[in-house]
DNA sequence: TTAAAACATCGTAATATTGCAATATAACAA
DNA sequence: TTGTTATATTGCAATATTACGATGTTTTAA
């Protein structure tokens, strides 16, 4: 055990999950805030507004990259990471839908 | 380690990330989708809905629970668990302000 | 070429999460 | 009371996550 069971759940519940999973850590949401006000979104800028070491931040930005919630892009020394917002979208459809399919005599 | 750093983080952040965590779960999203749909949220139907123990399924309404984003009362022999909605549209409003204040120069 | 800057990766210790069997509790019915 | 049903709690083994120092890698500048 410690091991996620995602047989038996379909495709996507377990693909929202993953998405929540990826933003349920605080650094991994700050990095999120931080790159939706900057112009610039680089690593470097993330190591003097965290309060975490470089790798550790390298460690983040690689798991909400993996879960396909930041893209990053090469240019020169640095990197410039970016939202995808059609992932965020997919959350944000999934959080509005419970908003309106409530059903009213529960509860 | 193993422990997520909490301080020097906003409150906010730190709350959001409590939130996104607890839905980080295949079946605790299985959970919430179950009970959006049903007359009666109770924890049996759960049991032949998904494919886990019914203590592991007791364990993921906890943590649903203590994260507020469902809420159980109590129905003689059963509990009615429904969807607290105002933290769904806490995430919600986050998701939803990512969407609008993206910076265009950016990637 | 050498050095510096910006990130990434590796290795690892500490801690957290997950899943379940066994067991407890609580409410009702007979 | 005794049994049954519904749910919670406990205890634990297996695995995952988190954080960071040390060390790579890549790019640019001199």
């Amino acid at each position: 055990m410690g091991t996620t069971k995602s047989e038996g759940f379909s495709e996507e519940v377990n693909e929202l999950a993953v998405l929540f999973k990826a933003m349920g850590h605080p650094a991994r949401i700050a990095i999120i805030q931080f790159l939706r006000t900057q112009e610039k979104c680089i690593c470097t800028d993330l190591v003097n507004e965290l309060p975490l070491a470089q790798p550790t931040i390298s460690q983040h930005l690689k798991e909400l990259k993996n879960a396909g919630i930041i893209q990053g892009s090469v240019s020169g020394t640095s990197i410039c990471y970016c939202l995808n917002l059609d992932k965020i979208s997919e959350l944000d459809a999934f959080l509005a839908s419970l908003k309106y399919d409530q059903n009213p005599t529960c509860c």
